[in-house]
DNA sequence: TGCGCCATAGGTGACATCACCCATGCACGC
DNA sequence: GCGTGCATGGGTGATGTCACCTATGGCGCA
């Protein structure tokens, strides 16, 4: 069986976090049978190590792995990786865990053992989910780049031109002459590559 | 025993969505146990019909209630509701159950019968997070307010303006000419209460 | 029939934005 | 020391924004 569409030019590769040996043998069976690249983590260290930032991935997550708390695990792994979604999984899942996973951001909770045409199906929508966000994730990524190459100064004008103050009243704020804060202001729109401020505060309002 | 804190100026309402008679009495055991005041409705329709929009409110759902399925349901309440916290309960839940119901937007989700401590941290913590954003509810409401007095020309306007259009482009755009489109756009500032566009595309994209 | 609301279009004038130009001073690294 | 980058400050001119004003035509409602 294969639950991964023929459509996609390069098949989804599948984070698998455990640290649960006992786990091991069933999810090589598991990536046999769902049709999946799978890389194995044995920490939340290794992954954030090793891993490669690609752009048709998704994690499954053994909740339960040592280390940081689940909710730091998850933060740290959404910052990192872009958002890409977390599928948990615990040994005796209850409801009250499922829940606080899910309230923790996972995209989906399972409990071990998983049925693999389950845990397919919820791959193949997580990957599907990442897919459809990708041209979003991308432009953030882009943004990103953009706003690291500001200094200081220019960051700080974008701020206030970000909140709706004029040049005007940012360099009263800044205690700078207007003219400056219109150099700065120059720089920043070059540096951001938009045409003008309105187009300033879109990008950087939408890609927050 | 009192879960709902001292601090508060007036005690929060709990809105109980239940069809189901054989659980009517154990809510009113709940009811003076917690010491929230709890309104009830025997269906979607009777709570959308009466309740009334307070701003320190949560709802707590039968997840099996008949009428339209279960997302639609926690769409048509979050939507009508200004976004007002959902607990979302369920004989018999599942895992599965309850993950789904966290994806369809629940804020918590419990197994029936909730033990009343649990049911009452999970309704306190439904009002915090509430009276949190309350400032920010309030905010959106008040934008939405003045986004239904635009015209369609006038909405028309602000769909480009919000985009990084400039007037000219807007005008050549719809087809009219620059003077009519500022025109419009000098409405828009006024109806929307704002000093510039930069000022409309913050309070605009910040209120989405 | 007249009134109000809307979309259309134009004029004028004050001010802001934006793209060029210029310069000085300060810190940091080669 | 000397270049490089940054913050600071200014000048000029084209263009855009914004607040006033005017006017016409359509459409619905009392």
């Amino acid at each position: 069986m294969n639950v991964c569409p023929r459509a996609w030019d390069a098949p989804p590769t599948v984070h698998w976090l455990n640290h649960d040996p006992e786990l091991e043998d069933a999810i090589n069976l598991l990536a046999a049978e769902l049709g999946f690249q799978i890389v194995a983590y044995p920490s939340v260290e290794a992954f954030l190590e090793r891993s490669t930032a690609d752009t048709r991935d998704c994690i499954v997550l053994n909740w339960q792995m040592p280390g940081a708390n689940e909710v730091a695990a998850a933060e740290v792994l959404r910052a990192r990786r872009d958002r890409m979604p977390i599928i948990g999984f615990v040994r005796g899942a209850t409801v009250r865990m499922a829940v606080e996973g899910m309230q923790q951001g996972a995209f989906d909770f399972h409990a071990w053992p998983i049925e693999p045409l389950v845990l397919g199906a919820s791959i193949a929508r997580a990957v599907a989910k990442f897919e459809a966000e990708r041209g979003l994730a991308l432009q953030r990524a882009c943004v990103e780049r953009r706003l690291s190459s500001l200094t200081d100064r220019e960051r700080e004008v974008m701020e206030f031109a970000t909140q709706g103050f004029s040049t005007r009243d940012i360099a009263e704020r800044l205690g700078i002459s207007p003219k400056t804060a219109e150099h700065h202001r120059a720089r920043l729109l070059n540096k951001m590559q938009v045409a003008n401020m309105t187009q300033l505060i879109v990008l950087v309002l939408r890609n927050r």
